[in-house]
DNA sequence: GTCTATATTTCGATAGAC
DNA sequence: GTCTATCGAAATATAGAC
């Protein structure tokens, strides 16, 4: 696991997290990333063996910022988990604030990132956040209403989030995220 | 506008549909698309004048859904479009139960879809549900924290909705629907 | 670590027979 | 309306010099 950081490593994923962003995942060649960046394409297959392999180191970026939000799951089980939600919710609106290109990637190539799950080192599943989610949304020991209102949550923040740049006009990300929290409230009320 | 709607011209469609849910628009070729219905690749160049086409027609199908929700946002005003909502997005979920798969291909190549935009026939937008709803996000005649619960009630119903199949495990997915409702309910309480 | 040059493959698209 | 055959483009990936 010696994964050497190096400088323009980390360059070349930045550079194609905003062309995949742009463009589109399968629509953005080797030969842009590489132009963009002032290279040839060559020189890119000295730090990636192949193309989906950024893609994969991107998705690992994603994993870094949900180590969080997994730790607080692994402490609770089913029902507990409801309560601790909305708390949970928060830490993902953080996490978009600060990171809103990745959790972008993330969605609009849904279906490009599914078909990494072949991948080697992909393999490691119950780390990834979004199948945990997916485990929790299929836990019959929490009532059918409750984890509608489980994945409900998750898609309103997903929504609001990612339309905040520039969807809602020139408003502060702050203050929508703000109102984010409140959806979130009134879906899980305390009682 | 004579679009002879040929009996195989739709199976195409369909196929395209399973298979672009499947593996995605960009990864699926259309020889598998040929292969799957029993023709050759030639064959489906017939119907259709390049690849785009096809997902551009499926564009139109999700269209066609729409038109009931685009003329009550017609009639209404930036406020008075805030207590017509719940039941636009009760009419929103009744097509997502009865068209699941067109919905899901829409959310899951968002990118394919966006670049579909340089198109002709495309232009004509403002049949758009989705250029609808930005345009209302960006509406400041609507106080943002209701903008803001507008575009959560979308994602909500999507995530839910689009979970519908399988992700809740083995349930009734107008359950799921009725639960949906809930949610929007909550979000939209009646002052 | 980056380059030039090239190999390899896949796919979209076309021509023309039937 | 579907077929066989093929073209041409583009992209991924590799070889080997510097």
């Amino acid at each position: 696991m010696a994964k050497t950081k190096s400088e323009t490593r980390e360059r070349i994923l930045d550079v194609a997290l905003e062309l995949f962003n742009e463009q589109g995942y399968d629509k953005t060649s080797l030969r842009e990333i590489a132009d963009r960046l002032g290279v040839t394409k060559a020189a890119l297959y000295y730090h990636f063996e192949r193309k989906d392999q950024i893609l994969l180191e991107l998705h690992l970026r994603l994993h870094a910022l949900s180590h969080g939000m997994i730790e607080r799951l692994d402490g609770l089980d089913g029902p507990a988990i409801v309560g601790a939600w909305p708390g949970i919710v928060d830490e993902l609106i953080e996490q978009m604030l600060a990171n809103r290109d990745l959790f972008l990637l993330h969605q609009r190539n849904a279906s490009a990132f599914e078909q990494l799950a072949g991948d080697e080192r992909h393999a490691a599943e119950n780390e990834d956040l979004q199948e945990r989610f997916r485990a929790l949304l299929s836990n019959e020991s929490i009532p059918l209403e409750e984890r509608v209102r489980l994945a409900a949550s998750i898609g309103a923040v997903f929504s609001v989030m990612m339309g905040a740049g520039g969807m809602f006009g020139d408003v502060d990300a702050e203050e929508v995220a703000r109102y984010a929290r409140g959806v979130v409230s009134d879906l899980f009320p305390v009682t």
